[in-house]
RNA sequence: GGAGACGUGCCAGAGUGGCCGAAUGGACUUCACUGCUAAUGAAGGGUCCGGGGAAACUUGGACCGGGGGUUCAAAUCCCCCCGUCUCCGCCA
């Protein structure tokens, strides 16, 4: 959630940022209304309260017919008080469902406007040419099947459509490039984790994923839990209510998990092989930092995802997402998009958002302040951030790109330690 | 799945309706003292939200797992939920 504090001071600025998303603007009047009419009847609460508390006092030391007396007297402000209490709970809630709704503040420099209107930061490597090379290129299925990577078949009768079996040198691959990914994480200092998938509503909510009207979430609903779409949500949820200590540098975490999305609303579209499927399995780094290291941590986790890429020597792109594109929590975002030589374009295979205070704030997550003579003096929100090292996805533009005329696919070379020295996964 | 016990501050742990934001001990911070980071003595602390103030600060409210309820008044009584532990059962 944002910051109502800053939103009074500055309103202007979320103007102009729900302008940049295309979001609702009025949104800033409303929630600086329901704000100031919280804080009223909360004044008003607080005093018919104290009189009461003072009340209580007298009443407690009072014996017999005057004890009485003042009983009496004080039933009325009882009921009072009880009236008050609850419409300062009613303009809480108001205020709060203005509060759910209200989208992060984007970073100044993000572009304006919806999904088309990103910015392309930078290219790396050049697409390989087939048609120089002599031979057109099969799609990643295609060539799943022939090395007996991918059963999409048997996935479907088991589990249904969107449902895939990695097999063989598949399930290998698939398993070298997560471990390659917690072995580079590791390596930057981050601890790895193994995050529980199945989650809470408010663990779900604070990491500003709606349970209720959100059509990409599983839910068991006999059981009141949440099937993660990203271990972020976990690993967000992991520090809720604490206050952290990050006089010693980011908290840094890189979580393995299946991850679940129901693909609702995107029927017809990437139906073959597993470049969008229901469940698939992802690392992901996670951050803690200080607010005015956002940025900078969003550059460094950046620079992690690319060096992966690197070691898989595919080429790519970086966009700065527009605001419209961002997600709830999200005030900057850079995907990382990997060329699919069939498909002729650049296909998302990472995505690094710097949340700053939003997830903070909902989940409660704070650090200590201290002054300049080191004197602990109050908290603050931190920021969070979160970027994708590697997920199932990437198979596809591996076996894409890596692939030979024969359906055969040469393994980068950063990748063969983890295969037993695997050079090529070979037709079958 | 059945039965029971419990959930209090950084930790341990008292507190069964008003004198409790909460005893006591430990840890921590500051001060004093013994010529030294050990002993002793003293003092001090949390978090959140309002009001006033430029600020130091001051003033009010809330917080004893979470949410409801009873009451003039709830850490304390009642209900629901969550969690922990023990025993039994069941299954890896």
């Amino acid at each position: 959630m944002i910051d109502v504090r800053e939103l009074s001071e500055h309103p202007e600025k979320f103007r102009a940022s729900q302008r940049a998303r295309g979001a609702d603007e009025s949104l800033v009047d409303r929630l600086l209304a329901a704000d100031s009419r919280r804080r009223a009847a909360l004044t008003e609460y607080e005093t018919l309260r104290a009189e009461q508390n003072a009340f209580g006092k007298k009443v407690a030391a009072a014996k017999g017919e005057e004890k009485q007396a003042l009983l009496m007297e004080v039933k009325e402000l009882a009921a009072k008080v009880k009236a008050a209490s609850v419409s300062a709970d009613e303009a809480q809630a108001e205020q709060d469902e203005l509060m759910r709704v209200f989208p992060n503040l984007v970073i100044d420099g993000v572009p304006a406007g919806g999904e088309d209107d990103y910015i392309v930061v930078k290219t790396v490597g050049t697409p390989r040419d087939f048609a120089a090379e002599g031979f057109e290129p099969r799609d990643h299925l295609e060539i799943g099947e022939l090395i007996g990577a991918i059963d999409m078949e048997r996935g479907a009768k088991v589990s249904g459509a969107r449902f895939y079996f990695l097999k063989g040198v598949g399930a290998r691959l698939e398993l070298a490039l997560l471990q390659m990914a917690l072995d580079q994480a590791i390596k930057a200092g981050f601890t790895p984790m193994i995050t529980p998938t199945l989650v809470r509503p408010e663990t779900m909510q604070g990491t500003g994923f709606d349970v209720k009207h959100d059509a990409e979430i599983y839910r068991l609903a006999e059981d009141d839990l949440y099937l993660v779409g990203t271990s972020e949500v976990s690993l967000a949820g992991y520090h809720s209510d604490e206050i952290l200590d990050l006089s010693g540098g980011p908290v840094r975490y890189a979580g393995w998990s299946s991850c679940y999305r129901r693909e609702a609303g995107s029927h017809g579209k990437d139906t073959r092989g597993i470049i969008r499927v229901h469940q698939f399995n992802k690392v992901e780094m996670f951050s803690y930092v200080p607010l005015e290291e956002a940025e900078a941590e969003h550059a460094r986790l950046l620079a992690w995802e690319e060096e992966m890429l690197a070691k898989v020597e595919l080429p790519y792109r970086i966009i700065d997402t527009a605001a419209g594109d961002l997600g709830m929590s999200a005030a900057r975002k850079f995907d990382c998009e990997a060329w699919v030589p069939t498909q002729g374009r650049y296909r998302e295979l990472t995505s690094t958002s710097n949340c700053t205070g939003f997830q903070a704030r909902r989940l409660n997550i704070r650090e200590r302040m201290f002054d300049d003579d080191g004197a602990a003096k109050g908290t603050r929100s931190v920021a969070t951030l979160n970027g994708t090292l590697a997920t199932t996805r990437w198979i596809v533009a591996i076996l894409e790109h890596h692939q030979n005329p024969d359906g055969s696919v040469t393994v980068p070379a950063a990748l063969r330690p983890y295969l037993g020295g695997l050079e090529v996964l070979p037709v079958l």
